[in-house]
DNA sequence: TTGGAAAGTCAACAAGGCTGACATAAAATC
DNA sequence: GATTTTATGTCAGCCTTGTTGACTTTCCAA
């Protein structure tokens, strides 16, 4: 039914009524709810949180950032980014390196420990994305991308298509 | 490119790769910052929070919706939505009244200054969405809902779905 | 050598989650 | 009618994660 008589449906600009619209946003609250909840559900009882989740994820994904580029990605100040950061240092999650060229930056890298948890959190909510995905199929992900994308803000939108690139 | 020889592609599983499925969760990420950054930046300076927002949105979406509704859509405790809840009420912004078949439950309403504000911050927010859904179109609109709901918990995708079908 | 950037630290605060305990009114059940 | 359950509200206290502001240390670069 979607599909047949899609040509007059798709054409049309009925997939931005209010109503279209606030199924989207509702959609966004709810699913972000799911997309989080494997992750939370193996932090607690750690100490961590969904915090230490996130920069755990970024510095596995570019290992060696910096504490700046990892503010600049995380969105958040550097006291609230320190935090998390100390606490895995100091649990041996995360290792803080001074840089050779420039000795005041911090590199960050995982410890094989701070790789594993890093690896139990994305191996849960990839599970999650994978079944969404196959559940939804090629297509649906494709559009799924594209939407995500136009609604960033610029700035987090370029360092989205940055980090798509280098495939480390 | 990704369309011309996509009848491989697309059949294949390619999709499902991780580094697919980490691009996922990174929209996801950035995607969800952009979402509520609109209605952020309006409740701050407000003495409101995204909290109150949340709420304003499903006492809008359904009117007369009881605080237990309320609480299983929200996903929280009641401690935490009476907070919000106690301070739109003495701010005029929400309206309570005892049930009339069962005087146990409150009927949540919006005063017209609580419909203001909805309005205020609901107009930001599908400003966004309309402009993400304008810029991908409707066959990636249609992508998006389907991953977002294979995304949801189970629970969350059947609180989604019966309000998606009340229209009121 | 001096200015300023990068990083770290301390203190204080706020929002918004949570638990536990307890109160009240009304409905439901025995 | 007495008892139990349900819906709601409230108090107190805790945690995480965000914020601002002030200050220090390190060290590159002009």
């Amino acid at each position: 039914m979607e599909h047949s008589q899609s040509a007059s449906h798709s054409e049309s600009l009925l997939f931005l009524t209010d109503e279209q619209l606030r199924k989207g946003i509702e959609a966004m609250f709810f699913a972000y709810r799911g997309f989080t909840a494997d992750p939370d559900r193996i932090l607690e009882g750690l100490d961590y949180g969904r915090a230490h989740h996130r920069a755990l994820h970024f510095i596995h994904r570019s290992p060696g950032t910096t504490v700046n580029n990892l503010l600049a990605i995380l969105g958040v100040t550097k006291q609230s980014l320190n935090r998390v950061l100390r606490s895995m240092i100091e649990d041996g999650l995360v290792e803080s390196r001074v840089g050779r060229a420039d000795k005041r930056e911090r590199h960050l890298h995982l410890t094989p420990k701070g790789a594993d948890l890093e690896r139990n959190l994305s191996d849960a909510q990839r599970a999650r994305m994978r079944a969404a995905y196959r559940a939804a199929g090629p297509g649906a992900v494709h559009g799924f991308r594209l939407v995500l994308e136009a609604m960033m803000d610029e700035d987090a939108r370029r360092q989205y298509q940055s980090l798509k690139e280098n495939t480390p």
